[in-house]
RNA sequence: GCCGGAGUAGCUCAGCUGGUUAGAGCGUCGGAAUCAUAAUCCGUAGGUCGGGGGUUCAAGUCCCUCCUCCGGUACCA
C-alpha cells in the first residue's frame, strides 16, 4: 500500500431489502469486496468487512402498501433470504447488519443531531402532492400523471419515460396517484436541508489528491461538480425509515440515502457490541491510519464519492474513504440481467445448483471493471470444465496420484534441484508479486488471469519433467518433482483464496494442513516437509455437462 | 435534452500518460505426450480497433461529428 495504513474497513453497497439479490449485485460490489478482503487478511493485515441491508425508503412503503403487509414482514424476508444467499456464495463479512436495527436508529439520529446541533442544516417548505385518501406525501415516482411537453398520459413525477423531458410532479398535468389512482392536492411541508454546495470545494479538493481512483468515477464526479452541487433535503414524509429526532418533525423520517450510508458505521458498531468492545469501532472509523474503501455499482457513484464524503467532512470525526472502485454493470446472456422476470439470476437460485466457487470464478474473471459485461451460462461452463477442472483441479489430482501410488500417501523429499525446478520456483515468485499488484490495485480480473496462468506453467513444469518416466528410471529425480509439485498445490491453495474459498479449504485439508498454513507469506515459499502425512484427495470441480446448462439457460 | 461510460479477432474481454509486425482466454485447425476427471503442453489461423473527418513524423489511444448500447439526471435505491 501507497501509505502505512494500521487498519482497513471495507463496505459493500447495502443491499436493498426489496427484493431478491441477484448476480449483478454480486458482480458490482458483493464479490470484489470479498476477494479484496480474503487477500488482505492472506497478508495478515487488519481489516473489517462490513455489509447489511438496506431496509428504508419510499420503495419499501410502497411494495408494503402494494401487497397489504407490513414493512417489517418485507424486509425480514429478503434480508434473511439474501443474507443466507450470500454466505452461501462464501461472502466472508465481519457483520452482515440491517438498518432496522436500534443501534443504527440510534447511530443515524446521533447524526443527524451533531449536524443540526452546529446549526448545518436548515429548512426550507415546498409545495408537494398530497393523497386525502391515502393521507399521505406521494413520492415523484408515485405520482402518474399527463407529461407537459409531449402528452405522453403516463408520465411519472420524476420524469417523462416517453420523452425523457425532466419533471415534478406539479407540472404534470391530471396527477393521481400511482397506488389508488385518485387524485392528490398541493399541501405544503416543510423539510431539513444537507447544505451539499458548501462541501463541493472540500470534496473537489479532497478529490484531486486521488491518483488511483477509477477514471470513471474521477469522471462522473466531475460532471457533477461542474454542473454545480446542490443541496439535498434529508428528510421525507414517509411513515416508515427513521425518525427525525426534532420536535415538531417527529412525523417525519430520514431520506434513506442519509441514513443507510450510516449503515457502515453502525453496522461496525454493532460488531464491536458482540465483541464486548463497544468502544472498538472508534478505533477505525475515528482513525485517519484507516484505510475505508466502498465498493459498489456505478449506480450508487454519487452517494459513496460525493454525498456520503460530504456529510462525514460535516460531521468531522470520521475517516474519508481512501478509494470507491465502482464496478460497471454485469447483464445476463446480452440482455439487462434485472429488467424482466425470466431474465434473472437470483443467488439464491444459483447457489442450489451451481458450486459456489464456479460461480465466483466465473464471475471474477469477466468483472464488469471498465465496462458493461455479459454472463453466461455457456461461459460458466467452460469456465468451469475447462479451467478449474482441466487445469487447476487435474494438476491436483494428478499430483495426488503419484503421491499416493509411489510414495505411500507423503510428501516425498526433495533432492537435487535441477534448472528447471528453480525455475518453476521463480515462475511462482514472479507471479506472486503480480497478482498481489493486481489485489491492491483493485483489478481482479488480472488478478485470475495470472493466477491461473501459474497454473498453466505448472502443468508444463509436470508434462516436461515427465515423472511417470522418472518413476521407473529415477526414483530419487521422481521424489523432487513430486515434492515441488505439492509445493506448488500448497501455494495454489494459498494464491487462490481470495476467489475460491470453499475449495481452497479442501485443498488444505487434503494437503492435512491447517489455517496457519494459509498465508500469503507461505504462498512463495515451499514449506511442506518431506514425510507429512497427506489426506485422501477428491475431485475439486466436477465436470458440467451440457445438459445441465440447456436446463439454466 | 443534459452529464458520464462503452462499441477492439467467431465468442468473452485486456490494451496506463499516442511510438516498432494490435494482445489473452475460449472456440477452430495441426502437433507432442499418455501420470491425470480424455484431463495436459506446444504451435497455427482469425481483426480496414462502430461510421466519417481532422491534428501529428506517428492514433485503438488526442480533437470534431454521426450511429448504437449502458448508468445518472438530485423525491427509486
Amino acid at each position: 500500500m501507497e501509505k502505512n495504513y494500521k487498519k482497513i474497513l471495507v463496505t459493500s453497497a447495502l443491499t436493498y431489502a426489496n427484493g431478491y439479490t441477484h448476480l449483478g449485485h454480486i458482480a458490482g460490489s458483493l464479490l470484489p469486496a470479498d476477494i479484496y478482503v480474503r487477500f488482505q487478511r492472506l497478508l495478515g493485515r487488519d481489516v473489517l468487512y462490513i455489509c447489511g441491508s438496506d431496509e428504508h425508503g419510499t420503495a419499501i412503503e410502497m411494495s408494503a402498501i402494494k401487497e397489504n403487509i407490513t414493512p417489517k414482514e418485507i424486509i425480514d424476508k429478503y434480508h434473511k433470504s439474501n443474507k443466507k444467499a450470500y454466505y452461501d456464495l462464501g461472502m466472508s463479512f465481519d457483520i452482515y447488519s440491517r438498518t432496522s436495527t436500534d443501534v443504527h436508529r440510534a447511530t443515524s439520529q446521533d447524526f443527524f443531531m451533531n449536524l443540526y446541533n452546529k446549526d448545518l442544516l436548515y429548512t426550507k417548505t415546498e409545495k408537494q402532492l398530497y393523497s386525502e385518501k391515502e393521507k399521505r406525501f406521494l413520492a415523484d415516482r408515485f405520482v402518474i400523471g399527463t407529461c407537459p411537453v409531449c402528452g405522453f398520459e403516463e408520465a411519472t413525477g420524476d420524469e417523462c419515460e416517453n420523452c425523457g423531458s425532466s419533471l415534478t410532479p406539479l407540472e404534470l398535468k391530471n396527477p393521481r396517484s400511482k397506488i389508488t389512482g385518485d387524485t392528490p392536492v398541493v399541501k405544503e411541508s416543510n423539510h431539513f436541508y444537507f447544505p451539499l454546495s458548501k462541501y463541493q470545494q472540500s470534496l473537489e479538493t479532497w478529490q484531486g489528491t486521488k491518483n488511483n481512483w477509477k477514471p470513471n468515477v474521477i469522471n462522473y464526479c466531475a460532471g457533477w461538480f461542474k454542473k454545480g452541487l446542490q443541496d439535498r433535503a434529508i428528510t421525507r414524509d414517509l411513515d416508515w425509515g427513521v425518525p427525525v429526532p426534532v420536535e415538531g418533525y417527529d412525523e417525519k423520517v430520514l431520506y434513506v440515502w442519509f441514513d443507510a450510508p450510516i449503515g457502515y458505521i453502525s453496522a461496525t458498531k454493532e460488531l464491536f457490541i458482540e465483541r464486548n468492545n463497544p468502544d472498538g469501532w472508534k478505533d477505525y472509523w475515528y482513525n485517519g491510519e484507516t484505510k475505508l474503501v466502498h465498493f459498489l455499482g456505478k449506480d450508487n457513484i454519487i452517494f459513496h464519492a460525493i454525498f456520503f464524503p460530504a456529510m462525514l467532512m460535516a460531521h468531522g470525526d470520521f475517516v474519508l474513504a481512501d478509494n470507491v472502485p465502482a464496478n460497471e454493470f454485469m447483464n445476463l446472456e446480452g440482455s439487462k440481467l434485472s429488467k424482466r422476470r425470466g431474465n434473472i439470476i437470483y443467488v439464491k437460485d444459483a447457489v442450489e445448483k451451481i458450486n459456489p466457487d464456479t460461480i465466483r470464478y466465473t464471475i471474477a474473471s469477466n468483472m464488469p471493471e471498465n465496462r458493461d459485461t455479459d454472463f453466461y451460462w455457456s461461459d460458466l461452463q467452460a469456465k468451469n470444465n475447462n479451467e478449474l477442472g482441466a487445469i487447476l483441479g487435474n494438476f491436483i489430482n494428478r499430483t495426488f496420484v503419484f503421491a499416493n501410488k509411489y510414495f505411500d500417501g507423503t510428501i516425498p523429499p526433495q533432492n537435487e534441484l535441477q534448472d528447471i525446478d528453480t525455475n518453476i520456483k521463480l515462475r511462482l515468485n514472479s507471479g506472486l508479486e503480480k497478482i498481489e499488484a493486481d489485489y491492491e490495485n483493485y483489478k481482479f480480473k488480472d488478478a485470475v488471469t495470472d493466477s491461473m496462468n501459474i497454473v498453466r506453467d505448472a502443468n508444463k513444469y509436470f508434462n516436461d519433467t515427465e515423472p511417470w518416466k522418472a518413476v521407473k528410471e529415477n526414483k530419487e529425480r521422481c521424489e523432487t518433482i513430486i515434492n515441488i509439485c505439492l509445493q506448488l498445490v500448497h501455494s495454489f491453495a494459498v494464491i487462490f483464496h481470495p476467489v475460491l474459498p470453499f475449495s481452497t479449504e479442501k485443498i488444505l485439508h487434503m494437503l492435512n494442513k491447517g489455517k496457519e498454513d494459509l498465508s500469503w507469506d507461505k504462498a512463495g515459499d515451499f514449506v511442506l516437509k518431506p514425510g507429512h502425512r497427506l489426506n485422501q484427495p477428491e475431485i475439486l470441480f466436477n465436470k458440467i455437462e451440457d445438459s445441465e446448462i440447456e436446463k439454466l439457460s
